[in-house]
DNA sequence: TTAATAACTATACATTAGGATACTACTATC
DNA sequence: GATAGTAGTATCCTAATGTATAGTTATTAA
């Protein structure tokens, strides 16, 4: 309730709606942030096996996300003391949270393809 | 109810929620396309009144951007015949529903701004 | 006739993102 | 001793993105 109300209260504050939303642009952009996050969603994973889950990637492309994702608290990096060192990334509460901008998005983008489809391309071809 | 239960199954359908989120991704990527977007959210604006509304950017830049998102059924351009020519950009339905996913990442910034400077600065300064 | 406005386009340049490839340190296994 | 696995770094290079600046066509107003 007290959030909704300051939803309402700052959708009308542009400087905060400009911050609060370039914040969430920053945490998705680029080419592998989200296949990151998506990753974790589905629990903790260790440097090797997201390299593996996400095709193409570069070990030096993916340390370099996680050091920006881990940087923006968004995952939570965990180094053990085996040997050799193993190293766990899992997503925080917040980038557990941002699945909710992902269900967005993905609301949306189906909704889009599908009016897309049909409206723009049929006309487009008259 | 029909949409939500589409939803629901897509979810589980990882090449269509890829591709629907990549198209989410692509309308609002660059510098310049959620600026505009947001300016048209107020209603429909003439080029010069986009130029002048939004900061910094330079005639090259809105033209592109402007055509990207004509292209991807965003937006809607409409020429009149006045001497000299003016002409008109306006969201489409389409457009106008990417509010949702603007309104998602407003709530999860300004969430995720609130415990990144709550728990992870007073983390980070022990 | 000079200037100003609208709606751009053209050219050249700078910056950034991302890719390719190779390398490190450590250990375990064949 | 060679190879492989873990968790990355270091260099170099190209392609995409964005910036700066000037020019175009047409018309009206001073």
């Amino acid at each position: 309730m007290e959030d909704v109300l300051e939803f309402e209260k700052v959708k009308s504050c542009s400087k905060q709606f400009v911050l609060a939303i370039n914040d969430t642009l920053n945490v998705m952009n680029g080419k592998w942030k989200l296949p990151i996050i998506g990753s974790l969603l589905y629990g903790k994973k260790r440097f090797k096996e997201l390299e593996r889950e996400i095709p193409k990637i570069t070990p030096r492309m993916l340390s370099k996300e996680l050091k920006d994702l881990e940087m923006n608290g968004i995952i939570k990096r965990t180094v053990y003391n085996t040997i050799p060192v193993s190293v766990e990334y899992e997503l925080t509460e917040s980038g557990h949270s941002f699945q909710s901008v992902l269900d967005a998005m993905l609301e949306w983008g189906l909704g889009h393809r599908k009016s897309f489809f049909t409206n723009f391309k049929k006309v487009d071809s008259n």
